[in-house]
DNA sequence: CATTAATTTTAACTCGGGTTAATGTAAATT
DNA sequence: AATTTACATTAACCCGAGTTAAAATTAATG
């Protein structure tokens, strides 16, 4: 058995409209999600109400709150549907009782982390060396089927520039682009 | 049996000076290390010369090139003493194969994937949503004793700064501070 | 279809931080 | 002690990005 029969085993299927919440930072989510069809957004909300994206969770992902579910604390970020979605929703005890008993879940689940880890240090990577122009060129080349499915604001909000910042960028591209 | 123990079983001690790599950017290095003692900075280094300083690694932690290490390719990234420490290195097959005999081990793995995960989440939500003066006024204060140990210059790498630009921050910050 | 609401672009102004270079200060080496 | 080398601060100038506000475009809804 590997993780994703798991989920489909043992996991309770939700379905959220677009712009519904799957959890709010600050609440005491326990909980591990697999993302069936769909499109969501992972987003820190600071004191002066700014919003600024974490990340976008796609089809096939697996996300959860570390915070909420490792350290039994509260949810640092709010996960919200940017799409209609269908997820199946798992307990951070079920998956641990699993992973002690079959070694190929705690394989899987080493394999996630693992992969986690490796998405956050890229993007500590890109916001530690390069500019956000250099940081929106790079997504445009990875992710351009994702950039379509998301607004100007949210694309602003994931690179940590405000959408008018993101516009003057976007000009100066097309701009030095056309000069070649 | 746990982490810590095996590395002292099966870890070889290696001693390095300051200034003295532990593996450079490039390198195909397979093994992760344990600190007894000393101070390191992981850092890229860009074409264009820049350094810019991924994290300091101080004595108990355990650092390794998960690019390397995991995905078999170059490493993202340099490992350099700042002070004479002494390690231990252990080839992650080893450690890899312990995991699979022993459950513990296996745990502490996904543990110590977890506390990394952590760490790296948190230095996103420092870059995406905070200034590089509310980083280093973070910095300030969760880590005095480790800014003593370390030059103007690194801690400016580590915020993604100029050394200047730190110096002009520093200056803001103490005029602020008087103020009030 | 028309109106309202949301999104995106453009402009004017301000500010933080990069760059370069000069100055000051501390360490290291001979 | 003297000289070189590394480190830190300060100043002048420039540019990218924030802020605010207005205009333009697109989407949503009655």
């Amino acid at each position: 058995m590997d993780l994703q029969q798991l989920f489909q085993k043992e996991g309770k299927q939700l379905i959220k409209k677009k712009h519904e919440h799957v959890f709010m930072q600050g609440d005491h989510d326990y909980c591990f999600y697999f993302v069936q069809s769909g499109l969501l957004k992972g987003y820190y909300t600071l004191e002066t109400g700014k919003e600024f994206i974490k990340s976008f969770v796609q089809s096939q992902d697996i996300i959860g709150s570390l915070s909420a579910v490792y350290l039994e604390k509260a949810s640092t970020f709010s996960l919200r549907c940017l799409e209609e979605t269908t997820l199946l929703e798992i307990p951070y005890a079920v998956l641990a009782r699993y992973g002690k008993q079959y070694h190929c879940i705690a394989n899987d689940i080493i394999d996630l982390l693992l992969k986690f880890a490796l998405k956050k240090e890229q993007r500590e990577f890109e916001f530690l060396c390069l500019s956000a122009q250099e940081r929106y060129a790079l997504l445009l080349n990875s992710s351009p089927q994702l950039l379509a499915r998301v607004t100007q604001n949210d694309i602003a909000a994931y690179l940590g520039v405000t959408p008018v910042g993101l516009s003057r960028i976007k000009q100066r591209l097309t701009h030095q682009v056309t000069l070649t």
